[in-house]
DNA sequence: CTGAAAGCGCTAACAT
DNA sequence: ATGTTAGCGCTTTCAG
């Protein structure tokens, strides 16, 4: 049905061989004008190349794989994109897989781009602190990388992966200082589940920082819950309530780790008609492209996200596949201040 | 190197073909003893199909393939998700694409996803207006499909595939009619390139609804853009600057046909201290999660994007593969009013 | 530089 | 019900 390097080859007038090495091939053996001549044939018969089949044969295919969360979500969906235009411009495809940030269905996922025989397997989610789960993880990954697959994480995950170093501790560090040069002193803060490592990297940047100043959050205006805007929406209602309750007066500043936490943070404060950010000032993480959009414009730390993305796949790729960690790429974190931040009490 | 099904058979003591039967087959032709026994084996070995030798095998991959403008935009982020989610329902895994809506590229993909055999490919980017650009895509889109390939498309795309139809156009006139009702005379419309038939689609809604009241959009008062953010900006302040130069009245009403297009409206409405919804209403299109997040919140009409990218997977898996009208599905489009809408001089 | 032939790992007739 | 065996389409030694 399909036509097939055979029937090129015959249309050619060369072997399989040849034809393939005209086409396909990575050495330079083929005289040009055979080598021309197989080409046309190729684009005379309308002739694509069976990917599986070479595939098979050189044991190696000609895609990526990406673990993620949720490409749906602005941050995966930016590292996608990433990932999507270094694997393009390789020559491969992406094959996209969201999580939503369980450990099975990712265990699940590494399997199936392992059978696929992918490239390379990118790690856009974040790691866990779970040492059970991620000992099963390491190890699929493990037999993988043992059949000459490559993976490259994006943060942290550990020494055995190459890894694109985002600075989430600093970045986070970084933005509780703004905050705090503003003038704030009562802060609250939003951070991701406890499993998840990236969550504990940019609270402990906001926790070193408020430190620096000898601050500490008080009892219940830490908060942690899914990066997710509902998620986000519900930490802030508590805080408010917390506060409330035990007739604390409310913090001038919170500082939510993700940017689509931030959002239902905003959401709740309105709807609560609290002024932000006159009564208290947000602030996000990562700087997905809608933050300058919010209501008021958020102030957050810009990630390269798709520089990460593109990073990963560069560093996978990478000849040799020599894991210097001086080779690790790094992502920095700059603060972006916008409207929902400001000094307290200035209104 | 790597455990193959031969491994398995041996150590299960049965023939290759038992061992596949037990394994992957779908005839149920072998005892449960013996395939307890391999699949006890599978798994002590820790075996894993080689997909690509499956695919050479089977002719025909384990696998779907996306086409999308950019995963990265959040109306075809919730695409991709609803693919890729319906997609590892059946076992496959999905092959996304971004190909920023340039049809060299996409013409390209979807050589690449042929040759990668995927089972099916889904179209979920617009179509295109202009013939010979048209052409050339269901050529290769025509050979995909002689070669037993299935393809599915998000909004109408001829019919020559399956389709998963998009109420754009009713959506529009329904958004459009709302607008009216609130008591709107004077609109603006900004929608997306000609090119695109998804753009002309909601469009014609939009012209539709007007002319049902008698109303046309004056000179300048439609413009035409990229479904951007920045496109909208610079959209809106065509808008402003064509209306003041010819000493018109501004519009009491702006819809974009998009809304990411619509958050660039608001950005530059905000910029000149345009009030919304007091001095114009802005409605947008889509109902992407952040829009009700936006400032004010944005009045727009809601798809299913999720649940259209389900849909299109499938109808492309569906059995026999009799593509009768019927059997279409229809995505429905909602309008949803919020902040950035309000009757014309209410203030 | 080119061709012949042996697989790559699996499925699917075709026997038995 | 299970085993044998011939491919699937391509790459890649190995000869020539």
């Amino acid at each position: 049905m399909a036509v097939t390097l055979g029937d090129v080859a015959r249309h050619a007038g060369v072997s399989l061989a040849t034809a393939s090495r005209a086409l396909n091939g990575s050495a330079r053996s083929v005289t040009e004008e055979l080598s021309a001549k197989v080409r046309a044939s190729a684009d005379a018969l309308g002739y694509l190349p069976n990917a599986p089949a070479q595939a098979l044969a050189r044991s190696s295919g000609a895609t990526i794989g990406v673990l993620l969360h949720d490409v749906a979500d602005p941050y995966f969906g930016g590292i996608a994109r990433g990932v999507g235009d270094a694997a393009a411009r390789a020559g491969l495809l992406s094959l996209v897989t969201s999580t939503d940030g369980d450990p099975r269905r990712e265990l699940e996922a590494i399997r199936m781009l392992h059978a696929h025989r992918v490239r390379a397997i990118v790690l856009a989610g974040s790691a866990y602190n779970d040492v059970s789960v991620i000992q099963e993880l390491d190890e699929a990954l493990a037999a993988y990388q043992e059949q000459g697959g490559r993976v490259a994480a994006i943060t942290d995950h550990g020494p055995l992966y190459d890894t694109v170093e985002v600075a989430n501790k600093e970045g986070a560090a970084a933005l509780t200082r703004a905050l705090l040069d503003l003038g704030h002193r009562r802060f609250a803060v939003i951070t991701g589940p406890e499993r998840m490592r990236v969550a504990e990297d940019r609270l402990d940047g906001v926790l070193e920082a408020l430190d620096e100043s000898g601050l500490t959050p008080v009892e219940g205006m830490l908060q942690r819950t899914e990066f997710t805007r509902e998620g986000g929406r519900a930490a802030m209602a508590r805080i408010v309530d917390v506060a409330r309750e035990s007739g604390t007066p409310l913090p001038t500043a919170v500082i939510a780790l993700s940017d689509i936490c931030a959002a239902g943070v905003l959401a709740e404060l309105r709807a609560r008609d609290i002024a932000v950010p006159e009564e208290i000032s947000v602030a996000g993480f990562d700087d997905i492209p809608l933050a300058t959009d919010l209501a008021p414009a958020l102030s957050t730390v810009r990630l390269p996200l798709a520089r990460m993305g593109e990073f990963a796949v560069r560093l996978a790729l990478r000849e040799g596949g020599g894991r210097d960690l001086a080779d690790n790429s790094h992502a920095s974190a700059e603060v972006v201040l916008r409207d929902s931040t400001a000094a307290p009490g200035v209104y």
